[in-house]
RNA sequence: GGGCCUGUAGCUCAGUUUUGGUUAGAGCGUUCGACUGAUAAUCGAGAGGUCGGAAGUUCGAGUCUUCCCAGGCCCA
């Protein structure tokens, strides 16, 4: 008895099952370096066309966290598919490194009043190094991840060149008339004795103390307000304010009311005040008092009326001003121009001056005895007894709201005006021309547009001043007495900008005006560092345009969406004040990481995904998929249940892969058949490989990558796993090893592999990369999957049957595999290939069955098949009679007939010991 | 509180705009079965959805309108 398995070519292949990326992973990550990978893809798509997508930096503070990853892993997709498809996709990573945060870490782990932190230049220099440090650990997490990129040249916002750029881009910008001196009132932190960006803040729940507040009217106007109320016998009337803030009271220049409400004089024991009507109530209720309403008149008519400071000997002007709502308080509202956006705009346009109460670094100022050097605040108590004794207060109560925060001290932020340099949005129509040029740029998802133009519409001037030790300095050269700018600036720009290049931000301290300039006496520097946002807003400056060429606009921003108000608009402005140009022609946002409930990951709810123990116990490829295959257009959702399903999909695709490399061992391109001698399946495969190929790459352009996911995904367990690779095991395994049948299927096999490889490689580089190196067939094209090509598909011969037959024909396999199914759960038949098919067909069924001839029965994996014409689709289904081929499997007559092979079938024969069997179309 | 967005099988996603139209699809998982020549794999079959909720427009709504609920981003 022969040992029929050993004439069989079975799969063979070194490429295990088992994935074991965590061990596997950092080699090939080591192997890329070794090889230079990202310096080899620049020199082959050097001069080719270009695909830049520019890098937003991460902050460069603590380990990187989901969101990274996403962001990156995404980035690093898009540059992989725009490289295997030809262009030159270079990715230079960056990160964003001044700034507060970095500074309290510093300041947390030295001792805030150490002398290291005290001095300037030191304190800088244990900044940068922290930073970079905390640079080192996220590049290491971020190459991890797979993502190839230009690491050794990297861009950090603390190379003193990137922060020579910065201060240029600052000179460009105000050589274009952006910039402007101010004024304003903004976050304070008075803590850390610096005012914040928007993003910095942080709204948490506070009680403060709410209270009411008369303030008299003026004698100079207070027949006007009885003849319009039209009352006599009130000597005293007073219009009373609502506020949370008791110590802005000091400030306070105005009251304002809306024109369009109407107000009621009232008379509450004995005394005379004004509310707006539509308030009554709730001041009723708020002030536990009844009241009578005397007369009720509209808003408009009280214009040019004056009242008097609770306590200090001071007007405050009644004004009309559309922001008073009547959401809550009285319907008048307490004006200090120091102390709020609203205030300070519309005592702006009556042309009211600021009072500041507060000195430059937010305490009460001696004028103010009772609560001279207080911080803001503390002031809340004395000020409330202060209006007491004035008998200005009516109520005060408890509030209970959500107040701007240190988004890192968590504590209550003040809102105080402060002398800033601005980047203005109207003096040269830097507003005007974002809100034009967005409309030009291509926004994903769609409503991108809507949201940047939302939030540029009403954008204030943007402040680009904080009172900061780590930053960049604004490297204004103003006048000791009037603060006008020196008249060289254009030019003294350029020559700090050099000066910091060779030296670094602390050359600024340094360095001496009259170095500088003739009249230096009557000048100082400015001490402001710049707004982080502006650092990370120029690198369309600092490094595209530096490494790319002059204005050159970046093909697509791939961020978070709140970067609506962030970098991509700190980017814009920049831009266009520089450059009169958007700096991207496309920007692609993702959602946010949310767990399984939607809601955001967070440490408190435990329910954080850590992208390094992703890595450690699934492997890198295990993320990268789960991204990939993620819709990230909105929120994405992260947990173990659904990285485990991700571990699912990826074995299938890795053991299609293990399936053709086991198969296609002892095949090379001297053994490959020409399209038209192809066995016809062999055919339709290799076409439905090229349709694969064209549809993923369309949603790889379209950065539907989810979607290109799903699309490989379903081709490997439907085309290949349902149809083509179970109904070609028999030929692979049973025809003669250089037959022509096996050789054909070999060529689809290798053909499918190079297509697959490459779709596959962007989302899951490293086990690409491990195929590549596995099998001769690939890596003697080149040295890296990624220093290959997508193919084209140049195989458009003629074909026996077509694409729709073919389609038809696995209709039908479908409704027979039914019939099959039916006999099993009767138990009368166990597998397919105990099966006798029998077809009854239409003329059009029949005939495309008939083109198969006695290669039928293998498209059913049964052991025979028979038709005949009818009207309709019939199956019949019996037991094959014959015996099992030993070696086939298949039933047939001839098993037994031949004495020197008892055991096995006519084809096996004719396979094992003379030149093969033919196959034409199965 | 405001702006923008999301909500379809246990899970990941199609389908929703231009065009409202027969029993709402796929893959994973699950159940049952087969194979033991892709074997911690593979093949076959089945179950599983009042399309977040309610109301409305319509002959007809996952798809259009309004409101509500849950969640996300940004802002106050």
């Amino acid at each position: 008895m022969t040992n029929y398995r050993d004439t069989l070519n079975l799969p063979e292949t070194d490429f295990s099952m088992k994935a074991g990326l965590p061990r596997k992973e950092p080699d090939i990550l080591n192997f890329w370096e070794k090889i230079n990978l990202y310096k080899k893809i620049r020199q082959k798509y050097k001069g080719k066309e270009l695909f830049l997508l520019h890098d937003g930096p991460p902050y460069a503070n603590g380990a990187i966290h989901l969101g990274h990853s996403v962001n990156k892993v995404l980035k690093d997709i898009t540059i992989k598919s725009k490289t295997l498809q030809g262009l030159d996709s270079p990715f230079i990573p960056g990160w964003d490194c001044h700034g507060l945060p970095i500074e309290l870490n510093v300041e947390k782990k030295h001792g805030k009043n150490s002398e290291l932190v005290k001095n300037k230049e030191s304190f800088q220099k244990a900044c940068k190094e922290y930073a970079e440090s905390q640079i080192n650990n996220q590049l290491d997490d971020f190459k991890r991840l797979g993502v190839l990129g230009d690491w050794e040249n990297s861009y950090k916002s603390l190379d003193p060149k990137f922060e020579a750029d910065i201060v240029r881009s600052l000179g460009i910008i105000y050589n274009e008339g952006h910039l402007e001196k101010g004024e304003k009132p903004v976050h304070w932190c008075q803590e850390s004795g610096s005012s914040l960006a928007e993003a910095e803040v942080e709204y948490i729940d506070k009680t403060s103390k709410a209270i009411d507040v008369a303030f008299k009217v003026d004698p100079s106007s207070l027949k006007k307000v009885k003849d319009l109320f039209n009352t006599e016998d009130s000597d005293e009337i007073s219009f009373v304010i609502w506020t949370t803030t008791p110590w802005t009271i000091p400030s306070n220049v105005a009251v304002c009311i809306n024109p369009k409400y109407r107000y009621s004089l009232i008379k509450m024991n004995n005394k005379f005040y004004v509310v707006a009507f539509e308030m009554i109530d709730e001041c009723s209720k708020r002030w536990k008092q009844k009241f009578d309403v005397i007369s009720t008149i509209q808003g408009k008519k009280l214009s040019d009326i004056d009242l008097i400071h609770p306590f200090l000997d001071r007007k405050s002007v009644l004004l009309h001003g559309d922001h008073v709502t009547t959401e809550t308080g009285t319907g008048c509202v307490h004006t200090a121009p120091a102390h709020g956006m609203d205030d300070y705009l519309i005592c702006k346009k009556n042309n009211i001056d600021t009072i500041h109460s507060l000195n430059n670094k937010a305490f009460f100022k001696d004028e103010l005895d009772f609560i001279a050097g207080l911080p803001a605040m503390k002031a809340d108590p004395l000020i409330v007894e202060k209006l007491q004794e004035h008998s200005a207060l009516i109520n005060i109560e408890d509030y209970h709201h959500s107040y701007p925060h240190c988004w890192r001290r968590k504590t209550p932020l003040i809102f105080t005006s402060t002398p800033q340099w601005f980047i203005s949005m109207k003096k040269n129509n830097l507003n005007k021309d974002a809100l034009r040029h967005i409309k030009n740029v291509n926004w994903e998802p769609s409503w991108g547009l809507q949201r940047i133009e939302s939030m540029l519409t009403d954008r204030p001037d943007w402040c680009i001043s904080r009172q900061r030790n780590w930053g960049v300095p604004i490297t204004l050269v103003v006048h000791k007495d009037t603060g006008e700018i020196h008249p060289d600036q254009k030019d003294l720009f350029e020559k700090f900008a050099q000066i910091i290049e060779k030296e670094g931000i602390s050359a600024w301290d340094k360095l001496n005006l009259k170095d500088y300039i003739n009249d230096h006496e009557e000048y100082t520097k400015t001490s402001d560092s710049l707004d982080v946002w502006f650092d990370s807003g120029v690198t369309h400056y600092a490094v595209s345009s530096k490494r790319f060429g002059n204005n050159i606009v970046a093909d697509l921003y791939l961020e978070g969406s709140d970067q609506h108000r962030g970098w991509f608009q700190s980017s814009l402005l920049t831009s266009i004040a520089m450059n009169n140009s958007a700096p991207y022609k496309t920007v692609l946002t993702h959602g946010f990481v949310v767990d399984e409930q939607g809601r955001k990951q967070s440490k408190s709810l435990g329910n954080v995904v850590s992208p390094q123990k992703v890595w450690d116990h699934l492997g890198a490829d295990i993320l990268r998929l789960w991204v990939a295959s993620t819709d990230f257009r909105s929120e994405m959702v992260a947990s173990d249940e659904i990285l485990k399903q991700t571990s699912d999909q990826y074995r299938r695709i890795r053991n299609t892969f293990r399936f053709i490399l086991g198969n296609i061992n002892d095949f090379s391109n001297k053994d490959s058949i020409n399209f038209e001698d192809q066995i016809e399946l062999d055919k339709w495969i290799i076409n439905e490989g090229y349709k694969l190929q064209e549809q993923v790459l369309n949603l790889y352009n379209n950065y539907a990558y989810h979607k290109a996911v799903q699309a490989i995904h379903n081709f490997c367990v439907n085309e290949l796993g349902g149809i083509y690779l179970d109904i070609v095991k028999d030929r692979l395994y049973t025809s003669n090893t250089d037959s022509l049948a096996r050789r054909s299927c070999q060529t689809s096999l290798e053909a499918l592999l190079n297509i697959l490889i490459r779709l596959i490689a962007p989302v899951l580089s490293y086990t690409a990369e491990e195929i590549w190196q596995s099998s001769s067939n690939l890596n003697n094209q080149e040295e890296s999957v990624f220093l290959s090509n997508y193919f084209n598909n140049e195989n458009k011969g003629k074909l026996e049957i077509s694409s729709e037959e073919w389609q038809r024909l696995f209709e039908i396999k479908d409704s027979v595999n039914q019939s099959i199914e039916q006999l099993r759960n009767d138990n009368k038949l166990k597998g397919s290939l105990d099966a006798v098919v029998s077809i009854e067909a239409n003329n059009a069924d029949f005939s495309i069955l008939d083109k198969l001839g006695t290669e039928l029965h293998f498209l059913f994996i049964s052991s025979e098949a028979n038709i005949k014409k009818g009207n309709s689709l019939k199956i019949t289904i019996t037991n094959s009679e014959h015996e099992k081929c030993t070696r086939c499997w298949h039933r047939d007559i001839t098993v037994g007939k031949n004495d020197l092979h008892k055991e096995i079938c006519q084809r096996c024969i004719t396979n094992i010991s003379e030149e093969g069997e033919q196959r034409s179309f199965v």
